[in-house]
RNA sequence: GGAGGGGUGGCCGAGCGGUCAAUGGCAGCAGACUGUAAAUCUGCCGACGGAUGUCUACGUAGGUUCGAAUCCUACCCCCUCCA
């Protein structure tokens, strides 16, 4: 690590701050100015829907593509199955083949908008069940499991802490290791694949990949891991009010999607454009320079690129367009949430709590009677302070329609019809 | 298989017959201050159409009791030691 690395996607991956550990980073500079490489990040499917504690590996993905080579993403519909203990204190509970399936099928639509699929380094998605579920258990012990150390398995971050601290850890899990390890050498194999990075959690499971090739084949392959993104003021980064924050549209729309970026704390803005936009780095040292409330200038261009990346420019147009009209002329956007009510209804009253529940700005009736009792509930920016009050059909506007807020940040629209 | 310890709200962690919808901390939400920031102070933080009310909740199923998260029985799961 003495020279800087002069490939262009190390170079870019160290000045962007995606780098955190190496196992070689010398040799792999050279390896990969030598030519276009493959690379991989896996990612779990035990959900619908990625988060954007996904987002650094995909974005390091995209930067090997953008920089000439060929990234894969991997699927772990296999491994799924098996359930990584890394970082975890408990066993997940195990997910059914069909449900990870379903959650493989929406996952994969995320990559379709941060990696290109065509052209001659096209992107790949790969199921590692297309080999694990295969594998035999006997030659798999013969030929993978010989190589691996149990004492040095038990001294693995993901297995020693949950010994330590006396959590129960199944074999099932502590098998983790050695299927990723076994993906890694298959992805070699198949398509030439030299690079494995991922979160730094993930390191003993990618070193494990890479002594694996070097004993079974004497193959030489390389692990990178990206640093753990926490937010300035020391939180884990991506969590809000309505849980994580997902990339899948279905999950979070891309309006709170452009509000979680726009609500960065300061300290955290420039970091985040380096990371999460692809805007030159010239261009983030301009943002960076602003002061005081001219950051939101920079906050709105993180989060304006960050949605046009995982939804679409039209998507992050709108966002950033009802975002306006909402924050700066206190008025509406369409993609404010929306409750629709009966015009009849409404000539005789809804009550305002059954209103707040329906546009998803409260979890209950019984929050929405709170959050009016403490004063954070207005109608048309009129505060409304008594729990029983009911919109009628005269606070709509011309156009049907009446906005409802729980704080200063959160807004929805009741439309009658 | 034997002995002992343990399973509490999103998490950590008290409670060990009534006054417990359950102390405290973290996280979260809101109010004030601001810049849709941070920090700080304050309030809220199971559900139910206003509740000195009802329901649901302290691993599962039963039981004892006027009354159980707290006692008993069985079962499930975890940990430790012994075999």
């Amino acid at each position: 690590m003495s020279t800087k690395p002069r490939s262009p996607f190390l170079a870019a991956a160290i000045e962007r701050g995606f780098m955190h550990q190496c196992t070689d980073l010398e040799t792999l500079d050279e390896r990969l100015l030598a030519g276009p490489a493959v690379a991989y990040v896996g990612f779990d499917c035990t959900a619908d829907s990625l988060h954007v504690g996904h987002l650094m590996s995909i974005m390091l993905l995209r930067l090997f593509q953008q920089t000439g080579n060929r990234p894969i993403a991997l699927l772990g519909g296999g491994t799924t199955k098996i359930g990584d203990p890394s970082g975890k204190d408990e066993a997940r509970k195990l997910l059914s083949p069909e449900e990870i399936q379903r959650n493989m099928a929406e996952i994969r639509k995320t990559f379709v908008n941060f990696l290109a699929f065509e052209g001659p380094n096209a992107a790949m998605m790969v199921d590692n069940a297309e080999w694990l579920d295969e594998l035999k258990y006997i030659p798999l012990l013969r030929d993978i499991g010989r190589h691996f150390s149990v004492n040095r398995m038990l001294t693995m971050d993901s297995v020693r802490l949950r010994l330590e601290r006396q959590q129960p850890l199944s074999f099932l899990e502590f098998n983790y290791s050695i299927l990723q390890a076994y993906d890694f050498l298959e992805l070699a194999r198949r398509y030439g694949c030299i690079l494995q990075m991922g979160g730094s959690d993930q390191w003993g499971n990618i070193v494990a990949g890479v002594e694996l090739a070097r004993r079974v084949e004497d193959r030489e392959l390389f692990g990178l891991t990206t640093p753990l993104i926490t937010t300035a003021s020391g939180a884990k980064m991506g969590k809000t009010a309505a849980g994580a924050v997902w990339l899948n549209p279905a999950r979070l729309p891309p309006y709170d999607y452009w509000q979680f970026w726009r609500n960065t704390e300061d300290a955290d803005v420039g970091r985040f454009l380096k990371l999460f936009t692809d805007l030159p780095l010239s261009e983030i040292a301009r943002l960076e320079r602003l002061e005081g409330a001219e950051i939101n200038e920079a906050k709105k261009v993180l989060a304006f690129e960050a949605t046009k990346l995982c939804h679409g420019a039209a998507a992050a147009e709108a966002a950033a367009e009802t975002a306006r009209r909402v924050f700066e002329e206190g008025s509406v956007g369409e993609e404010l949430p929306t409750v629709e009510v009966a015009r009849a209804q409404l000539e005789q009253g809804q009550p305002l709590i059954h209103l707040l529940h329906g546009a998803g700005l409260v979890a209950s009736l019984s929050e929405g009677r709170r959050q009016i009792r403490q004063g954070a509930v207005r109608v048309n920016d009129a505060p409304v302070k008594d729990e029983l009050w009911q919109l009628t059909t005269a606070d709509l506007d011309e156009k049907g329609v009446a906005k409802i807020s729980v704080g200063r940040k959160r807004h929805a629209l009741v439309r009658a019809y």
